[in-house]
DNA sequence: GTGCCTACTTTCCAATGGAGAGTGACCGTC
DNA sequence: GACGGTCACTCTCCATTGGAAAGTAGGCAC
């Protein structure tokens, strides 16, 4: 987290950045973990700290059990979040990030900002671009 | 770009962030955005500027034609790219990203430096998983 | 007993994504 | 003048993915 390398854009034809195995690493982290309902967790686990189950589902919004485990299950395997289950009756799952989980929270915080700040330019874009061809 | 709310994450039980209307665009905005082959285009064309269609391709790496079209098409709806056919025998199409396009590459930089940094620990955290329910 | 609670799991079906072939428009070669 | 090549798609077929809804487990309240 310390140590940034260099920016990685806003240099065209300067060659590659590293080693293509390294970049294939990184290309398979990113498929994983840029996907809609990894970054819609993320978010809430971030605000929200450590909540159960289907109470991360109603926050999310709009998200289907089979896909809240699912995504739950594979952050766990990435070391993003940590399932804690409380043997009672009824059942009592909590999930809270990790350190990992939330420098990752951290990252896409870029990206939410921006979501957020550019919502008028993307709608605006929309409207020209369909305007335009039909 | 100027004038970047407030931070959106580490303030558990501290109420919602803004209207729900807002809310459910930004949702809206990441679910279309935060895509991995829109993520892997927005981020070769902004290391390597204004590029084809078929270079874009085979930079990305492992996309099909269907995805690129669709992606890039997506894209240029949104105002993150342009578009530029120069009327030549055989076709020739440039893309490049325009200044909201930038801003959201710069924006996954923060994403992409992550991945970078904590390829190790995913993967410790993945053959620990497997390791520890196998 | 019958329900109810929660966190899943399973089943079924529709939508998505990939592989590969086809298309159009023209040029150069034979 | 038929033939192949180039490039950016577009179309077709099929496997995988994702959503909706029902089922499961296991004990507790009634």
């Amino acid at each position: 987290m310390t140590a940034v390398p260099p920016a990685r854009i806003s240099h065209p034809e300067t060659g590659e950045v590293a080693d293509p195995r390294v970049e294939a690493l990184v290309n398979e982290v990113i498929g994983r973990v840029a996907d809609k309902w990894t970054m819609l967790i993320l978010e809430v686990l971030a605000e929200h700290g450590e909540t159960r189950f289907t109470r991360v589902g109603e926050l999310v919004g709009g998200i289907s059990q089979k896909m809240l485990t699912q995504t739950l299950r594979q952050m766990e395997r990435d070391g993003l979040v940590v399932r804690t289950v409380h043997p009672v009756i009824p059942p009592k799952v909590e999930y809270r990030l990790t350190d990992l989980g939330f420098t990752l929270a951290e990252a896409f915080c870029g990206v939410w900002t921006w979501a957020e700040t550019n919502i008028d330019r993307i709608e605006a874009a929309r409207a020209a671009f369909d305007g335009r061809k039909r």
